[in-house]
Formats: C-alpha cells, structure tokens, sequence
DNA sequence: GCGGCTCCGTAACGGGCGTTACGGTAACAT
DNA sequence: ATGTTACCGTAACGCCCGTTACGGAGCCGC
C-alpha cells in the first residue's frame, strides 16, 4: 500500500459525517455530497471508501451500534449491582444531553431510512432484539423471583420507555428535559419493584 | 365554478396518498409523483391544489392530527370512567393493527421529515403538547389525589410508553406483538396505581 | 531516482426531482 | 349553440442526485 491510508479510520470518519448531517440536516439532505463537505473531502474518497450510498449508510448504521454497544458494556461492568446496571443502561439510553439528543435524532432518521429498505430493517431488527435481550437479562437479575412473563412485560415497559422519552425528548427537548427523564425513569423502576 | 371540485376531498384523497406512501415506500421515496400515482392522478392535480411540496406535507401532517385527534375524542366520550378513558385513549396510541402499525410509521416518517424543516417540527410540538396536556387531564381525573409532579411523571412514563412501543412494534411487529403491547399497557396502568 | 501502483480530487453523465407553462376539455351562462 | 372560465393532464426546464471515468500526485520497490 502506497500512501498508507488508514482506512477504518477514514470510514469511521465518514460514518461521523453521517450522523452529523443525519441529526442537524435531516434524512432528505443526507446526500454523497453532503457527507463529504462535513468530512471535509470530496465526493471521490466517499466513493473510493464506499461502493455506493447505501453501503455507507449501513456501514454507519454498524459504527453506530458498536459504539453504544461499547459504552453500554463499559457502564454495565462498571455497576455494582443488577439493579443499579439496570438503572445506568437505561439511563444511557435517554436523551438527557446534547449528544445523546443527536443522537437518538440520528437513531431516528435510521429507522425511517429503513422503511422500504429491507436490509437497514434487518439491522434494526438484529441490533433492538440484542438490546431487549440485555434488559431482559438485566431484569431477571434484578428481580431472580420473577416469572419469565413479568421479566418479559417489565423489560418491554422499561425499553419502550426509554425508546419514547429518547424520541420526545430529541423532538422537543423543552418540554421533555433531562431532569424529567430521570425522574420519569426512577418513577418507573420504583413502581415497577426494581429499586 | 365550472366542472366543480371537491376541493377539500381531493386534498383529503392526496394526503392520504402521502400516508401511503410514507408507510410503504419511506420518506427518500416521498415524491410529488409517488403521490401522484398513489392518488391516481397526475403531478397537474396535486400542483394545482398545494402551492409546492412542504404546503402538501403540511396539510397531510394536519390532517393525520385531525384524524387521531377526533378517534381520541370520540373513544374518550365512549368511556365511563376516567381511567376507563385513560386506558383506551393510551391503547389507540399503540401500535396493535396493520393499520395502526401504517399509522405510526407514517408518524415516524414526519417526524424524521421535521428535523431541519422548522414548520414541520413546530406542528409537532404544539400537536405532541396537546397530547401530553390530554394525557395529563385524563391521570389528575384518574388520581385526583395526586401532587401535580407525581401526575406529571406518570403521564410522562405513560406517552413514553406508547411511543416507544409503536415506534419498536412497527419496526418489528414479530417482536412486539399486539398481545404484548396490550398487556405492557395494563401492566404499567397497574404498577403505577392506575387501574 | 524512477517506474509503477495506489489514492483521491475533478468533472462529467444520465436520471429523477420540484416546479412551471401551456393547451385541451368539460361545465355553465347566455 | 357558443363563448367563457375553471380544471388538470402533458411536457418541458433547470437543478441536484448517485455514480462513473479519468488524471495528477505521492509513495514504494528497485
């Protein structure tokens, strides 16, 4: 290789540009050309990195799921108990920052990218049902004397929650602000017996 | 006026073409003359009803409020009781049929529209605060007894809730399917002492 | 130090988009 | 019957899109 390019860190770098254009730009303007000027390149390195569009996308969409998966397994490990991994899992999960309000508006504009796109729709489906599997696993450790069907309707409550308040939040922060999301989540847990 | 038109049907015929098409063929595919083909007719009509794309987008937006708007008041009248009241105007928002699954993805897609597009995400807020303050109402009357905080987090964990689970049960109705989504509901009405 | 190979910027192409202009047609007034 | 007017289908324009082709430039082995 001549020039040595470090290719995983220009597709991550890409990848960035999506998200930046998918959270402040929206879906419509999520263009090749877009992508380059926020990553400060032309068109030809995206489609030297990329075969075509849609593979950047899914690519993005992969990087973005490493990503909360690694901070995700960072905060778990950290957690003294169960049940407070459970509260920090989910806590991660909300729009609570400016950050994490970009990005559960680029979480969004994914999953509309994904209508009509059925391996974007695959993604999803793969990367929530792993996501509902930790909570699951995180609930029954919480609550061992549970049956499977309250661990499941629990999860579902709590994942659902978090999913919605995250959309809410990201849409109209005012309204729905980082000390509400808290409260709201603990309100939560507590009535559903996992403080 | 000769040939004579009904205008406000035909703009009616064309928002629900746009419905269609956002819940099919997803927002990139959103086009005057997927519109236009869904309607059955041809761009002539839909540029000859709306001034441009955003008034057509606009006006379907509305109009989707204004449909949910009355299936909510008239569910609302139907109940007995306040909490009766509370449990089927939530229920309505879940995503429990083919064509409440349509509905909610058609809602995904405006929202994913609205990012970047100020008007757009201004009727979302205003519509989403009605909602919200409806909500409210319907849990003080369910809890009188309540502090306004303690009703505010309840009916923040409860529009949460059901936006979550339409968004995650339209992305993938095998997962989350109508059963689960009727019983989280109650579970969550309980658990919060409002059953 | 030089030939060749890889990298990526430039520029163009075909297609589909929103929008506009225009003309045929059908209903009403007379 | 015929002129008038509103309705809307047709067709075109200019723009921006994804994608492709090409060429200059830097790095490597020799």
């Amino acid at each position: 290789m001549s020039r040595t390019a470090d290719v995983s860190a220009q597709e991550a770098r890409l990848s960035q540009a999506v998200w930046d254009v998918l959270a402040h730009e929206g879906l419509q303007r999520l263009t090749i050309r877009a992508v380059a000027a926020a990553a400060g390149c032309t068109t030809g390195l995206v489609m030297h990195r990329f075969p075509n569009r849609r593979a950047l996308l899914r690519h993005a969409r992969e990087l973005l799921h490493q990503r909360t998966l690694a901070r995700v397994e960072a905060i778990e490990a950290e957690a003294a108990t169960p049940r407070a991994a459970l509260r920090a899992v989910l806590h991660q999960g909300l729009a609570t920052d400016d950050e994490a309000i970009a990005e559960s508006t680029v979480w969004m504009g994914f999953l509309a990218a994904a209508v009509g796109d059925e391996e974007l729709l695959a993604l999803h489906r793969a990367n929530n049902r792993a996501w509902r599997k930790r909570i699951t696993r995180l609930v029954r450790a919480s609550a061992p004397d549970w049956s499977v069907g309250r661990a499941a309707t629990a999860t579902f409550a709590l994942i659902s929650m978090v999913e919605g308040a995250a959309t809410l939040a990201s849409a109209d922060p005012d309204t729905y602000s980082t000390a509400a999301q808290t409260v709201m989540l603990d309100a939560a847990l507590e009535a559903l017996g996992l403080v």
